[in-house]
DNA sequence: ATATATTTTTAGATTAGTCTAAAATTTACT
DNA sequence: AGTAAATTTTAGACTAATCTAAAAATATAT
């Protein structure tokens, strides 16, 4: 069995692992637990005892199958219960975060299932990212980053790739909600900043920074 | 803050007093935490010290105001998360109790107040347990006892006081459901062993053990 | 009332997860 | 290559929750 404390540790290792193709470093990982590169060590050992990450000391740490195997189902816990937080509790897509940080420990495979069945098999979260299915496959969405998109394409908002409430309270504000339809009117060379229409209505300008965050998928012509 | 163990001392602690207004025995306590009495004594000094219980060594403990409101809580989410796992997921009422073992220490009071509404404020948990509300006042359902209804009597089954898998299993064999009708056919003197009809149907007999454990209210006769 | 049995507490140890400070290793920079 | 800087690991300690074995207190039974 695996720990509370131990699955933290292996969805950070996967978050981390997805960014790179190299080992990731105990610093690194000490900062997404918010410990102690000492402690981050200790727990490496135990998860290599344990065979859930390779790990030789000083040259970083990998997932092993098993760990990754772990880490999505872990990630898929916490997905669904986000689905479920905000689809049938009403909850905003920015307060469910932490609430799903705690959900995401409970340990029954039925539960999971069952409430998977319940939410409709939803292929991704209040956010847009995917939700592994029950075998671990991560659904292939598609989406881009709003910053890859050229100009005066049609697009829609599916998500984000950065959850904090600062930045979704922002997009809040300006109203871009999942689902906006999307066109870029120009991209500014200098600094990929965008001037961009919500809708019908609105113009609205986003620095590259924002857009880097925003995930859409093109219309369809047809 | 309560830790997810304090909590389950607490929680236990709670259900020990309501059958008896004395002290509850360190004993009592290891008994239903599965640790031994050495471990309850360190637990019992450590709430006190958090002003959740009064103990005085070699007296017994008893909950303060403080900890019986978080008792109280706790089982309001075990048994609201059990109408969920119930009602929306489909389980079986033999099924639940050990997610909802877990379910209980999630900390949050909006999750707590949005469920509870989603669930359209139920009065009892599946197995008849009344279920406190945000304040924490349990609700007075005035279930009884079936082996405290006199012959000829009828009365619909409401819930059981005990939960052991092996004891809602049997119910289920014998086909005693929640919201079955039933009526005392027959009280036996030397035991207080009972024959009941169950609906319009089946013949049964009855343990004096199993009634004591059966929750009935009575069918008014308007 | 005294001796015996039971219950409860203390003393000392263990495990998981964390920390700080110091030592070891790797990386980066002349 | 040689030194300085950064990273990582070890050593030793702490807290929460648990245990076993021994001591202390309480309850029970002659
Ligand atoms: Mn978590
Ligand atoms: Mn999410
Ligand atoms: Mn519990
Ligand atoms: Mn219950």
């Amino acid at each position: 069995m695996t720990s509370f404390t131990e699955e933290n540790y292996l969805k950070i290792i996967y978050k981390l692992s997805a960014e790179t193709d190299n080992e990731i470093s105990t610093n690194a990982v000490a900062e997404l637990t918010q410990t102690k590169a000492a402690s981050v060590t200790d727990m490496l050992r135990k998860l290599s005892e344990k065979q859930l990450v390779s790990y030789q000391k000083y040259q970083g740490v990998r997932l092993t199958e098993k760990g990754e195997k772990v880490a999505l189902m872990v990630i898929r816990k916490h997905r669904l219960w986000e689905v479920f937080l905000v689809n049938k509790l009403g909850f905003n897509w920015d307060e469910v975060h932490e609430i799903a940080e705690e959900l995401e420990h409970i340990n029954s495979d039925e539960l999971v299932q069952r409430l998977d069945e319940f939410l409709g098999f939803p292929q991704c979260d209040p956010h847009g990212d995917p939700i592994p299915n029950r075998h671990g496959l991560m659904p292939e969405l598609g989406y881009k980053n709003l910053s890859e998109i050229t100009v005066n394409q049609q697009v829609v908002m599916m998500g984000v790739a950065q959850h904090s409430t600062n930045f979704l309270q922002y997009l809040a504000k300006i109203g871009l909600n999942l689902g906006a339809k999307i066109k870029i009117i120009e991209i500014n060379d200098f600094d990929k900043s965008l001037t961009i229409k919500i809708g019908v209505k609105k113009e609205c300008f986003l620095s590259n920074e924002v857009a880097k965050n925003v995930l859409v998928k093109a219309i369809k012509m047809d």
